[in-house]
RNA sequence: GCGGUCGUGGUGAAGUGGUUAACACACUGGUUUGUGGAUCCAGCAUUCGCGGGUUCGAUUCCCGUCGACCGCCCCA
């Protein structure tokens, strides 16, 4: 009879002990690091209605029309699995009532999970990834723009990465937008022929979409496109420039790319995305990016509130960590590892991990009956500073035999000081 | 959704249309009747992702399927 196997769906991934402290690293960074700038966490629903993702994400993004995770459920809503943090939060933002004028503007929150999109896996690509993302709604101010970028450079810092880059544009306002849109339709209607077959697919449907082409038949023409800075009207050009002064002030390097464009519909004005600038990671070289949106929040139905915000790729991340080898230091050593010989010492084995560990130490013990030589290994393994050797001869003495595994110095000590005064014993075995 | 490469034990891997699937690491036991990090010895895939086909015979050939990796689209 065959053996049934099963594999993780695809695109999907097991964090296994050894993974999951770089995640915690990256997480715990985040709380303390956001909460230095008045952000606290959130944490919404993994599915929502279909329409919480459609109606704010657009029409036109490959992430709402091909890429979501949909089904009906037993009640026959049409409900997805999020492909993206925004939506829930706006959502929640609406529903809560957090537009109230019992809470501060802008309402800052932070959030963590896993996002799904159903897409081809590849490099730093896959059906089930984690964002950390914030938002911040009820502000408008440019330094607000500059706060959220700040910040996100300000948390890879503290992680350890460098040759970052940080690159912004402005999609202006939806009168900025429209005006340019024309004049690069305009641009490129002649050129259409020479475009290649996505370009032309993306011409009618989201002409900006042309701009970031990767075919280098479109990129000369883009090159002699008309540039969407070109259009802002007064307003939106008049936020661009403060968000680069604001930037410049900050000392907060950036290169403006006036092609860049982002995945997801709802952004205005401001917009970034945060890249490393190694080659061997180029596929996922986006590590995060955000910008600012308007009309969300109404489209929830709440009142007119602008809001910004980023997400960030923790695979992406993790990976780029690995890769320029800042992984933090993690502590491998284990204080105690309690060898214990014949069943007859079982009970006092237990015992004796429990009180070292109600100590506050880390404590382990074998539970196979192996060999003291097997359970040796172990404790070598494990890194273990001292071992607790309990067998026969120890427990008529009502004592046990501490090495300690640096020196591999041994000696006796009474049960009941192990029990009552751990800490001396300790001082005692480091001497030894 | 499109295209390419690939799939052998816990891990890294070699290999062939034909009775025993190299090697290394790891692991287990022994060498030391109760003591680790060294040496030596032994054990460790009835099986080569899964299903089907060709064949006297397939892990090796063919098809399908699932999965991994990479590129495009798109994106974190």
């Amino acid at each position: 009879m065959a053996k049934a196997t099963f594999n993780r769906p695809k695109g999907t991934a097991d964090f296994l002990p050894q993974d999951t402290a770089i995640w915690q690293h990256i997480e715990s960074t985040a709380r303390l690091l956001f909460g230095d700038y008045g952000f606290k966490e959130i944490r919404t629903p993994i599915f929502e209605s279909y329409d919480v993702f459609s109606r704010s994400a657009g029409d036109t993004s490959d992430v709402v029309t091909k890429e979501m995770y949909d089904f009906n459920d037993k009640g026959d809503r049409h409900m997805a699995l999020r492909p993206e943090g925004t939506a829930g939060v706006v959502r929640a933002y609406v529903e809560n009532k957090l537009y109230g004028p019992e809470f501060d503007k802008p309402y800052k929150v932070y959030y963590t999970g896993p996002m799904f999109r159903y897409e081809r896996p590849q490099a730093g690509r896959f059906r089930q990834f984690h964002q950390i993302g914030v938002e911040a709604l009820g502000a408008d101010s440019a330094a607000l723009d500059v706060e959220v970028i700040a910040m996100a450079v300000d948390f890879f810092q503290t992680l350890g990465l460098s040759n970052l880059k940080v690159a912004i544009n402005s999609l202006g306002d939806a009168q900025s937008r429209a005006n340019y849109r024309q004049a690069l339709v305009d641009y490129l209607t002649p050129h259409f022929d020479a475009l290649s077959a996505d370009s032309k697919a993306r011409l009618d449907k989201n002409p900006l979409r042309v701009l970031d082409s990767k075919d280098a038949q479109d990129q000369v023409i883009v090159a002699g496109a008309p540039s969407i800075l070109d259009h802002l009207t007064p307003d939106s050009a008049q936020r661009w420039a403060q968000v680069q002064a604001l930037l410049t002030a900050l000392n907060i390097d950036y290169v403006v790319d006036a092609n860049m464009v982002r995945g997801l519909d709802y952004y205005n004005d401001t917009i970034f995305e945060i890249m490393t600038e190694d080659k061997n990671l180029k596929g996922a070289a986006t590590i995060g990016g955000g910008g600012r949106y308007a009309g969300l929040v109404e489209e929830f139905g709440g009142p007119e509130t602008p809001g910004v915000g980023f997400g960030i790729g923790v695979e992406r991340l993790v990976n780029l960590l690995a890769a320029q080898n800042v992984l933090p230091e993690v502590d491998t050593t284990l204080d105690f590892y309690v060898v214990n010989i014949g069943a007859d010492t079982d009970v006092v084995a237990s015992q004796t991990v429990q009180a070292i560990r109600a100590f506050g130490y880390g404590a382990e013990r074998d539970y196979l009956a192996r060999s003291p030589k097997a359970q040796f290994k172990s404790a070598d393994r494990a890194h273990a500073k001292f071992v607790v050797t309990i067998g026969q001869q120890e427990l008529e003495n009502k004592t046990a035999n501490l090495k300690n595994m640096t020196t591999g110095e041994q000696f006796a000590v009474k049960l009941t000081d192990l029990y009552t005064d751990l800490p001396n014993i300790i001082e005692a075995g480091e001497e030894a």
